[in-house]
DNA sequence: TATGAATGAGTGTTCATTCAT
DNA sequence: TATGAATGAACACTCATTCAT
């Protein structure tokens, strides 16, 4: 519910109430009922189901590539444009990851995971070096994030897209073997 | 406030009650209101001290050095080691950034300040690589606070300043000039 | 609202409760929120409302008569059977006109009013005696409500408007330009 | 207590803190308790105290004279005396005496007790027409009490004793016997 | 099925009163 | 005796949720 979303991200969950969801969305507070058990429910379904998307598409890009290298372009690629697509959503779903959605299971469906598993799969090609993966996942995917947050906050003006080339060099140069000079 | 802390981490400042903050702290509801205008207050208090009392300290550590890699080592040895030594604290500090406190002015005194003056003096000595500023430092605090979050939800098991060195490595490459291959 | 008249008459406003509203008149306490937006607002709207109605009312029948005399007459017929006629919210009009209700603006609507106009038009044709226009008409209209506030208190027992004449006369007595000896 | 009074008759009572009157009187909270077992008490005796002197005051200047005439003038001159030697005074036990002390047991000690006898004494003797001693001595302590009123909301400007005569004299033509032309 | 008025538990906050110093 | 920090019951008000229409 674009609504809903709208309204979440520009003053919190706790902060929105279900009368302005339902004046906005034109429908009554009590047909948001019939489709959502509560507003949790809806907060977590709206979280959820996006992220879940996100998480797929971005998925399946990025392990059509097979080196680490342009697994991470595809990454950081696919992470901007999907921002610039849906600055409200993504900045919605970047901000209440922690705070009022820690109330709900942390779950599987994360493009955390993607991060970890391109490392770890490079790591074992020697495409990427040694380290803890989630310790290297974490500058990778807390880099990608934090570039949308300072842009979101207006330090960054720009289209994200125009950096991600730039950006997945960068975190390329921080994850890369270092034998891999060729 | 150490009950406040803890509540506020666990639970968001909107779903931690005054009742709450008072039972943990064992004292009286009313008793708060003597040291606090309101929960807003002791929630900015919290925050905006504390953040301020850190920024100050990692100021001092970094600048006494003259080289960017020093300046970045010394970052994410002061981060980690700050984390460490207080992760409730700094936890509050990382999740709470966003979301509930938004409503307070955004303002100067914040360690990602540090990192854009680290990126912008050492980019005009050429230690570091060209690109925006604010770009390259997203990166740069993004992954070290990352780093944290993760450690927090129970990924990364051992204390962060054993990987303090390895981390400000990692964001060095990321960060050096090309020119400096020696 | 019956049971707000009947507490805030007996208790004053600040000394009444939403909750205690809420229970005699048998509906939640947001239900009231839903028709008033505060306690002010329906203490307000409780005075204000009936308050004007009255005013218009006697102000119809006491200016439909000519004669100073007759508009006397008119006046104290006019308040004695209003308050008869609803005890409760004449009281609490009467005893609420100060205290907690000087926080809402002073304004033009009020039976004090109509008493100046007899006494000002009275006084032109001769009808009335000269002196003071608010003075005169305090002593008229202070003696008008003195008689429902004791009465209220149980010192008289009869229906007013039994008194009706009598005390339009001794007001008259009061009145009357001394020229109109007979 | 002066700074009770002052507080008690700009905001009333219950809107009057006991911080408030503690402050502007230069005492703590807790001294304030040594005089008084409450907030209420303290009211209680600021009100019960200044109105029984007034009272007694006022009843030894009437009735040292002997002629209802006379009385209703000292009765008169007395309350616009008072009421000019202390409007703030005054203002409270007029303005307050219904609302919030309605709590208190309402009792003999009042002047409208001095009107009641100046008029059955007058009935008796036949200088004051026949009629409900109540009804004829509301009109009275009415008039008295409103032209204060009046003046304290700022719709009369002179000194009230100004009036004293000219107003004693209206009452006295309310009051008196239609046979005593003489 | 959709509505929105009604509900009442729960919130942040106040403040009369107490009591250790 | 005087103080004022601490107390916690009580308040006005909000809002997620229900349910008769």
């Amino acid at each position: 519910m674009r609504a809903a979303l709208r309204l979440f991200m520009k003053k919190g969950i706790d902060g929105t109430t279900i009368k302005e969801i339902a004046r906005d969305a034109k429908v009554a507070e009590g047909t948001l009922y019939r489709h959502f058990k509560s507003k949790d429910d809806l907060a977590w379904h709206l979280f959820r189901a996006h992220l879940q998307q996100f998480t797929h598409e971005l998925e399946s890009i990025v392990f059509a590539e097979q080196t680490a290298e342009a697994r991470v372009h595809r990454f950081v690629e696919g992470s901007f444009a999907a921002y610039e697509s849906d600055p409200e959503l993504y900045t919605y779903l970047i901000l209440r990851e922690h705070s009022e959605l820690d109330k709900f299971a942390k779950d599987d469906t994360h493009p955390g995971h993607i991060v970890t598993r391109i490392i770890e799969e490079g790591q074992k090609s020697g495409e990427i070096k040694a380290g803890d993966p989630f310790v290297l996942g974490s500058l990778f995917v807390g880099g990608v994030i934090r570039v949308a947050v300072v842009k979101m906050y207006g330090n960054i003006r720009e289209d994200l897209t125009k950096y991600a080339g730039y950006v997945a060099e960068s975190i390329w140069m921080m994850l890369k073997g270092e034998i891999h000079h060729e």
